[in-house]
DNA sequence: GCCCAGGTGCGGC
DNA sequence: GCCGCACATGGG
């Protein structure tokens, strides 16, 4: 049972859409019948949602986690938050990521963790407003033209999005199901669970820790084969690996003699 | 001290 | 196109 505090300032309506209530999780796995471990990793992170995040804070946070670890990542869109104006909710205070007009016009943070990421965020802001980063067109666009969109088509295309972050953004905050970041964690996850769906040279090249991600193309060829197998199951099923794959940790293999 | 971090852009070939 | 490197800095 999902309960709101009548004082929280939010809707039911809002809180199920943050959580993707509208859309039932349970339906994904019906295409994963014949899938012993993807279904195995489903269950066991049971009650797993993706999140319905607000595109353009969705876009910035990922933009600026890419090869940052998850604690200086806090501490980097904390400071860009605080260049809005503080916010109250069900009696707490918090900060949002500002809007790009905000941004626009706020002095950079002194010790912002950013080094050349504060440019893309700033060039990201520019197409924001001038219409070039276009959320609702995105949500609209099927999920091969917006990632094109995203991270290849010249004048579209985002400083600082690659890959990667092309997929967050379109599956936590634009309902692309299928979408599956693939990150370094994912990789290995992929390797371990999944190696059919890479090519061998990869694998050998991910379990040996000789590589942590992959190119472009690359990217594109992984995920075109990952979403023929997984469709709409993507998403989530990429969230459980994820959470599998972190909560059993990585030592890269030493060379040895 | 050294290695790693929810990757990406860029320059050199 | 592919490869190697810079990026920023806290934590193990």
């Amino acid at each position: 049972m999902l309960t709101v505090r009548s004082d929280s300032g939010l809707s039911l309506e809002e809180v199920a859409k943050f959580l993707h209530l509208d859309e039932d999780h349970l339906w994904l796995a019906e295409r994963l019948r014949d899938e012993p471990r993807a279904l195995e990793l489903l269950t066991s992170f049971k009650g797993m949602r993706i999140l319905r995040q607000d595109p353009w804070s969705c876009l910035i946070s990922y933009i600026v986690s890419s090869s940052l670890n998850i604690s200086v990542t806090e501490k980097a869109l904390t400071m860009i938050s605080q260049l809005g104006k503080e916010k109250t909710l069900n009696g707490h205070r918090f900060w949002a990521i500002p809007d790009p007009e905000v941004l626009l016009n706020s002095p950079r943070p002194r010790k912002d963790f950013l080094g050349k990421k504060w440019y893309h965020i700033v060039l990201a802001a520019e197409r924001a407003i001038d219409g070039r980063l276009d959320f609702e067109d995105l949500l609209r666009a099927t999920y091969e033209r917006a990632w094109h969109d995203m991270v290849i088509n010249q004048g579209t295309k985002i400083m600082g999005v690659g890959p990667k972050v092309a997929d967050c953004v379109l599956l936590f905050s634009l309902d692309k199901m299928e979408s599956f970041p693939m990150d370094r964690w994912v990789l290995r996850g992929l390797v371990q669970y999944f190696p059919d769906l890479i090519p061998e040279e990869i694998v050998g090249a991910v379990s040996s820790g000789m590589k942590s991600s992959l190119s472009v193309r690359e990217y594109e060829k992984v995920s075109a084969t990952v979403r023929a197998r997984f469709g709409c199951s993507g998403g989530l099923l990429q969230e459980c690996l994820f959470m599998r794959m972190r909560k059993l940790g990585w030592q890269k293999p030493r060379a040895s003699a």
